[in-house]
RNA sequence: GCUAGUGUGGCUCAAUGGCAGAGCACAUCACUCGUAAUGAUGAGGUUGUGGGUUCGAUUCCCACCACUAGCUCCA
């Protein structure tokens, strides 16, 4: 640790106070409730947790007390001692804590096995560690939720319960993060969906959300804006049958990888299932035909609506779901081919997220345990994806065995309000569906050649990447994808005849305008308005309808002024085909 | 699916083992107003569903459904 920076900005002290804080938290649970064993007990990005069997159920009010004892335990100012034992001694030590053996056990045999002990606690521990106790501020402590978590990540083990906690080195400091979190909620799409009216999900389909009128624009915007970047890019569009027989699905292998997560109908007696990908379809148009080099590379798209089982308690608003619309797209291509596709697909997905000012990560994930190539591939074509990204300089973590059965892949996490990130954008290179699926080219030497496949999006699917968006711009979509882009407001009913002249204007001229003759006061209007994020209003009195003119406000609370329409029109016209925030 | 919690008008939330309440939204009427909430009146709920305990359940118990947080899994 770097002994002149005892602050949050040096990354290794707020690991080593976070994992105090969290040995603090199990001495705490030690002492009130002795029954508890361990498990793990890590700091982590936004504070630290531990991992817990208890017969105790640790509700709100039993962290509180729990937050009480651990407040106490920093102001005893404890030192923590570090020591090494050898492997039967850390085992005969540990003898109680069941988890702790089995973690001393799958150590590597020539490890050192090192403890921590601060007071009447001793926990099994890498390090490094604060010096005492007392250097945790304790009411800067804050135990934040207790949920289950399975041992070792494992579903087929003992579900225990995991306390998440977080401390700061202030007071101020923990209130701020835990205003930033309430703050955060606030942009939840879920919550700002109901209230700007764009979703709903209801009982009747859990995880098969509605899209509403304003839900829809933002779709069919998004939609348009796709179509429109992949025909610059080179590509065709398809689409592919929802419904398709089973058979297909045991060609392309996601019989045996994926049946678990998919639905499945009977027609004319024969076993038909709903697709829960495109790409098999996406096969059989490839298949329609020979093609030759030189059609390659060969992009095909499609706005797939896809189809899958999901865990209940794996949904989540928009952002998982069991049916939703991947901006899928298909590249046929050589060996030759593949380096240049696979960077024009990063740098499309790049200028997508840019457009729309997100913070994103790019993840390598390599081919899983259930792989369907061979050894060579696997490697083969994990390095290209690596070398791809290497050369052109793209920062990435690998996450191995993560990638699809039928190859590895290169992923984009974007942001949602709290942090959590949520892949959208992926790209997968496979050499398997274009084998299982014969598919062939004429080369220039009149043989016939496998040609390799991309799969990719880039918005991932067009429900998540809503969610992420509405969290983005907390509601206050850009205005080319603004459900209602101006709305007019006559201040009395004067003005009603040049709001409505003013209203067919902006109509006619294709902006999505509404108008509120309610008889309210401006005020309301305007208020109302706000909350639904209106990017313009355009205030109509007496003084306008005389001068024939538009008073201008945006939703910011700036007065842009009287203008006329011409100039309105033209400014809004602008803004949108820039496409800009 | 798992662990814990939650479920009361469209929304946000009260309340109680004994006739279910408020604010906002909605409707009607009045008001015609200059940049974030005009007033009055009215309508709207078998308290998620199904069982059980009880003289009586929205409240207590059980099951199921859905949602929330996290785990697992994933776009």
């Amino acid at each position: 640790m770097d002994e002149n920076k005892y602050t949050f900005d040096n990354p290794d002290f707020k690991h080593a106070y976070r994992h105090t804080s969290s040995h603090i938290l199990a001495q705490a649970i030690k002492r009130l409730y002795p029954e508890t064993k361990f498990a793990i007990g890590p700091a982590i990005d936004e504070g630290f947790y531990y991992d817990v069997d208890s017969e105790t159920v640790f509700t709100p009010e039993v962290l509180e007390k729990i937050e009480a004892e651990m407040r106490n335990i920093c102001k005893e100012k404890l030192p923590l001692e570090r020591f090494e034992l050898p492997r039967a001694e850390a085992l005969e030590l540990m003898r109680d804590e069941p988890y702790k053996v089995e973690l001393i056990n799958d150590l590597p045999e020539d490890a050192v096995i090192s403890f921590y002990k601060q007071g009447d606690f001793t926990d099994l521990c890498a390090g490094p560690h604060m010096d005492s106790t007392g250097r945790i501020k304790g009411n800067a402590i804050k135990l934040t939720s207790c949920t289950g978590a399975y041992w070792r990540g494992d579903s087929k083990r003992k579900m225990l319960q995991r306390i998440y906690g977080t401390s700061f080195q202030k007071k101020e400091e923990l209130d701020a993060y835990l205003e930033r979190i309430e703050e955060a909620k606030k942009r939840d799409h879920r919550k700002l969906g109901r209230e700007l009216d764009l979703f709903m999900i209801t009982d009747e389909g859990p995880g098969f959300p509605f899209f509403l009128p304003k839900g829809m624009v933002l779709r069919n915007e998004l939609e348009s804006f796709w179509r429109e970047l992949h025909r610059q890019c080179g590509y065709q569009e398809i689409k592919t049958p929802m419904i398709l027989n089973e058979e297909l699905w045991h060609r392309s292998g996601h019989w045996d990888k994926y049946k678990e997560n998919m639905y499945f109908t009977k027609i004319d007696g024969e076993d038909y299932a709903i697709k829960p990908m495109n790409c098999p379809g996406g096969m059989l148009a490839y298949k329609r035909r020979p093609w030759s080099y030189k059609d390659l590379p060969l992009r095909v798209g499609e706005l797939g609506v896809v189809h899958r089982h999901e865990l209940s308690g794996a949904l989540h608003g928009l952002m998982r779901v069991r049916c939703f619309t991947q901006d899928d797209a298909h590249i046929f291509m050589t060996r030759e081919q593949m380096h240049s596709e696979i960077l024009g697909v990063i740098n499309k997905i790049d200028s997508v997220y840019r457009m729309f000012g997100f913070n994103y990560h790019i993840e390598l994930s390599t081919c899983p345990p259930n792989f369907i190539g061979s050894q060579e591939i696997r490697e083969y074509s994990e390095n290209v994806l690596r070398e791809v990204l290497e050369t052109n300089g793209k920062e990435y973590i690998v996450n191995p065995g993560d990638g699809a059965f039928y190859g590895p892949k290169i992923d984009f996490h974007l942001e949602d309000a709290i942090g959590r990130t949520w892949q959208c954008g992926t790209i997968q290179l496979d050499f398997q569906m274009p084998e299982r699926f014969e598919l062939e080219y004429t080369g220039a030497d009149g043989e016939k050649h496998r040609p390799i496949m991309i799969h990719t999006v880039a918005l991932g699917s067009i429900e998540r990447f809503i969610g992420i968006l509405t969290e983005h711009f907390a509601g206050a979509f850009p205005l080319w994808l603004a459900p209602v882009q101006v709305m007019i407001m006559p201040i009395t009913d004067r003005s009603r005849e040049y709001s409505e002249e003013i209203y067919k204007k902006l109509f006619d001229a294709g902006i999505r305008v509404e108008a509120d003759y309610r008889s309210e006061k401006i005020g309301y209007k305007i208020r109302e308005a706000q909350l639904q994020k209106i990017p313009y209003m355009l205030v109509l009195g007496d003084k306008e309808t005389e001068a024939r003119l538009v008073a201008v406000r945006t939703r910011l609370g700036g007065d842009e002024g009287t203008m006329t329409l011409e100039d309105f029109t033209e400014k809004i016209k602008s803004e949108i085909s820039s496409k800009k925030n």
